[in-house]
RNA sequence: CGGGCUGUAGUAUACCGGUAGUACACACGCUUCGGGUGCGUGGAGACUGGGUUCGAUUCCCAGCAGCCCGACCA
């Protein structure tokens, strides 16, 4: 994917506010919204602006990477759902799922738009799986849900559209099975702590369903979170409310301490087992000729609600506090006093040198007064800010500002350039 | 789905049973130019439908919308 390297802010469109709209009390909604990221449509439908989808795209940038790396297959499928499948599993009634959308066919007939995707995509199989070896496979994708909330809350926390990766595996057996969740969990991990979030999240027991006693969640402590959990500091896990019992704790063989926090939903991983293939006919032929049913398993993660976990726990008093790896841009450079033509001149050289050195800047190459431009800098939330003005040019170095920590240093273009380029080679991607 | 609260310019808000004022934003002018400069001028508003009333943005009812609590979240 090629990202723009630069954007000149003239010509970003987005407007930055001083006030939340107030019909929004969330904190990760309300600091998205002042900083122009991402815009309301209506209760629980959120559209994404520029800045918001660069973002959202780091995001589904790094899951993709750690999906690649244990073998995920990224494909596509489609929202609209022929019931027929959904019928077979027993999931199309709203008395057993209550969470539809459904529509229908100027023709006649019902469909659906898709809450996930289990049904499609086994049925899908079918059709490429005959033979053990064609297992295991392990199909993912970053698709649009739909789910008819009864109550959409928290900004981005839980909406009625969003974007979900889902993956899914198709395993020979439990064992084969039992080896991907592990290698899934680890992915995960991963995952959370790229995106900033590892120190605050939790593996989380959760309850499972017919071919597992339970499932996991990731869980990273939040106030804004929906969910309770417990965690256990000695074994670095948690357990969810809803199954935290004597009798779970001992048949988890945890001991110890448990301290109980609100905590954000950020992924989850669930053997499915063989309720999907069996539903829909999903089996293969196995070594000594027999049909077998496949061993499944699904695993969610929904990057807005990602994002909107970041900005809910890694912002402050000014604004956005993005980790670069998720930041929409690397570098935000501000250009001051810019109606006098030598600085504008620099700054300009500046844009240039940073984005041919391949890192991402936000030019704010506006004529707004300096205070404007440093807070709408903080609302941003970019990791590091460069400023041109007259001062920097006759000191022939740069202010550079972390938003972290506000550690601010100055240097010239070619140790700005240098810095940036080691960070890259240092980086285990 | 049950309960509560709220709907006033683009945004945030004020007052009021006699048809609305402020701030930010926007347009124009002057001023200023490293932490939302100061001043002037201008455009822009009562969710929808009923009811009460001489008169409703204000009171009442319904609908719709939004937020919060709870339930739900396969």
């Amino acid at each position: 994917m090629a990202l723009q390297k630069g954007v000149r802010q003239s010509q970003l469109f987005t407007k930055t506010r001083r006030e939340a709209p107030s019909d929004e009390v969330s904190k990760n909604a309300q600091l998205l919204i002042r900083a122009g990221y991402i815009h309301k449509e209506m209760a629980g439908v959120y559209d994404l602006l520029p800045l918001g989808l660069r973002t959202f795209n780091k995001v589904v940038g790094i899951i993709r990477e750690e999906m690649n790396a244990i073998g995920g297959v990224e494909l596509h499928l489609s929202a609209l759902q022929d019931p027929t499948l959904w019928k077979k599993t027993d999931r199309w009634d709203d008395k057993k799922v209550d969470s539809w959308f459904k529509t229908e066919l100027k023709t006649g007939g019902e469909l659906g738009l898709g809450f996930t995707h289990e049904e499609p995509l086994t049925n899908l199989m079918r059709e490429q799986v005959s033979s053990w070896r064609d297992l295991p496979a392990y199909p993912y994708q970053f698709q649009t849900k739909f789910r008819n909330e009864t109550r959409a809350k928290s900004g981005l926390m839980r909406t009625r559209e969003f974007v979900m990766k889902d993956l899914y595996s198709f395993s020979k057996n439990e064992a084969e099975h039992a080896a991907f969740y592990d290698k899934v969990s680890d992915a995960y991990t991963q995952i959370f702590k790229r995106v900033g979030l590892g120190d605050k999240t939790y593996k989380t027991f959760a309850s499972g369903g017919s071919f597992s006693k339970y499932s996991h969640e990731f869980q990273t402590v939040c106030e804004a979170g929906e969910d309770v959990i417990y965690i256990n500091k000695e074994n670095n896990i948690a357990v969810n409310k809803e199954v935290f019992t004597d009798d779970v704790k001992k048949d988890l063989g945890l001991s110890g301490n448990f301290v109980e926090a609100k905590a954000i939903e950020v992924g989850n991983i669930f053997t499915l087992g063989t309720r999907f293939s069996e539903a829909l006919g999903l089996k293969y032929k196995n070594e000594a000729g027999q049909d077998v049913p496949v061993f499944m398993g699904s695993y969610g993660i929904g990057p807005a609600r990602l994002m909107a976990t970041v900005a809910e726990l890694l912002s402050d008093a000014k604004g956005l506090v993005w980790p670069a790896a998720v930041a929409p841009f690397a570098v935000h450079l501000v250009g001051l006093g810019l109606e006098n033509e030598d600085v504008k001149k620099e700054a300009e050289e500046v844009y240039r040198s940073l984005c041919e050195a391949g890192i991402e800047v936000l030019f704010d190459d506006t004529e707004h007064r300096a205070g404007e431009k440093f807070a709408d800098s903080d609302l941003f939330g970019l990791p590091l800010r460069v400023v041109v003005s007259q001062k920097t040019l006759a000191e022939g170095k740069f202010e550079c500002v972390e938003r972290q920590g506000g550690r601010t240093t100055y240097k010239t273009l070619s140790e700005l350039i240098a810095d940036f380029t080691s960070i890259e080679n240092t980086r285990h991607v």
